[in-house]
DNA sequence: ATAGACCTTCCAACGATGGTAAGGTCAAGC
DNA sequence: GCTTGACCTTACCATCGTTGGAAGGTCTAT
């Protein structure tokens, strides 16, 4: 099969399947006498997978592991199980951060009147001019 | 004083005042003879504030909108509250979605034995072999 | 033969920041 | 006056993942 049923099948565009064998993600495919890229249903199944892993928003750099380990049927589960709790950790790290902002935001908000006067806490943290 | 010293009063590094330059975030700096940028105390201000905001998460188009509001003494203090709630909803809505990704991977990440079998429930989502 | 759907490569952009290279300026010390 | 070193200048390149476009080649059906 062509590129684009290849991209309609997994669900990763043409664009980003190209891009994906650029950086070496996944090889190279075989070409007809055209130029056009010719794709299995094993390729289809890796660019699932690839898929998948980044709904789940493991950057590549991840993914790339995620598949070494994906073709090695020997691999032991704890080296997965190990990638799977460092970005956990991080997500979690984001999630923390993240959270700290929306609570700062939150009560600056709650502090200013948000009517037709220009007083304003939000503005006026921002100035830092409290300290 | 120079681009420097203002940088070091304002916590912005020399690289991105000359960046927010470029953008138009802040309007051009004056110039010596030799060329070199000149800035005075209000200018350092309006960089502290706008570091302030970046810290917050703060993305530099909206940055742009919070300094016209600062700069008008007579805007009412709802815009700004409704600019802060936007960026509220925005928070919620990526710490939603991170909390879905993290508990996924966590389901998936428990049902993993994590020993030095092949078998990996996690991986065997990402292949996506159960639909 | 021609239309139109598909494919190819190459280039640019996004947002915010860091880095580097090649060069100009300025103040202090000798 | 000359050198040193800290500071500044512009102009690129890289990041990360993705999308878009341009200019052109290929295939299939009419």
């Amino acid at each position: 099969m062509q590129i684009g049923e290849a991209s309609a099948a997994s669900g990763v565009s043409a664009k980003m399947i190209r891009y994906y064998e650029d950086i070496g993600l996944i090889p190279s495919a075989t070409r007809k006498d055209s130029g056009y890229r010719l794709y299995v249903e094993p390729d289809v199944h890796r660019l699932r997978f690839i898929h998948r892993a980044r709904e789940l928003g493991f950057p590549v750099e991840r993914i790339r592991d995620l598949l070494r380990l994906w073709n090695d049927r020997k691999r032991p589960s704890r080296e997965v199980k190990k990638l799977a709790a460092q970005y956990i950790a991080e997500l979690e790290a984001q999630i923390t951060r993240m959270q700290g902002l929306r609570d700062t935001l939150k009560h600056l908000a709650d502090a200013c009147d948000g009517d037709s006067r220009p007083h304003c806490p939000i503005l006026h943290d921002l100035a830092g001019t409290h300290k």
